[in-house]
DNA sequence: AGGTCATTCAACCAACCGGTTGACTTTCTA
DNA sequence: TAGAAAGTCAACCGGTTGGTTGAATGACCT
């Protein structure tokens, strides 16, 4: 385990539902940049892309360097990676779906060579 | 690609980002579920409970089938593998910062064996 | 020193969120 | 068939969210 304390999920979570702060996640993952270079492709004031950044920032996801009058973000990719080992947890179910799907397949093409009926039965589906 | 029309990720953050339906999910994880066994071990209402499963249907994280007058719900693990899949792209970041915390302990490591300096120079870091 | 640049802060607004309560529909059961 | 059980729905409430504007705070430039 790297992660000291965990940070809570919740706040990680909700700063990742809004796709403008996403779309900063993903500028910044080019590299630092300031505020307003990551306000910059938006169509919103400064204050609004301030307030997004704080969001981030108090989730953990962005650390804050002020040199000059300039403030710097960079990226912490600490509560993404405890986000996705949250959801690593749920990985069995969709590889057990997956494997489902392939066990279908696998038993329809199993019947089509052994039966050759040209129209095999649709099953209950429509 | 699995995923036909892949769910947008702001409604899934979102559902996600509540620790009463973090919870449901885990209940869900362990079998299919009726709305009032969902809303069981929390201290809410059965009309907020059916609020939160509602959210996280339409997140698509809940399949919903009405047996009688009972709604049993089950995980639908699709959008947490998109989720999951979204925060991979930035996999390479924490895997990175564990690299530089490897390589700085093996220098570390290599300097202390070498020259067994007490002190060794901290560089410009500062 | 004065002006401009980068950013935050405070106040405000409409919309949304999580919760409640009470009424309602549908289904099961005695 | 009457009542209980399982849920939803609509209305309401206080707090939060995402946005705005205008003023304030520092830092750089000339």
């Amino acid at each position: 385990m790297v992660e000291l304390h965990a940070p809570p999920l919740g706040p990680i979570f909700h700063a990742l539902s809004d796709s403008t702060r996403r779309r900063m996640l993903l500028e910044l993952a080019s590299g630092e940049r300031t505020v307003g270079q990551l306000a910059q492709p938006f169509s919103i004031s400064l204050a609004a892309a301030s307030k997004h950044i704080k969001v981030m920032e108090s989730a953990g996801l962005i650390q804050r360097e002020v040199r000059g009058r300039a403030h710097f973000c960079r990226l912490d990719p600490g509560p993404l990676e405890t986000a996705h080992e949250w959801l690593s947890f749920y990985e069995r179910f969709w590889t057990a779906r997956l494997d489902v799907l392939d066990r279908l397949l696998r038993e329809e093409d199993e019947q089509k060579s052994a039966t050759p009926k040209p129209t095999p039965n649709q099953g209950d589906e429509t």
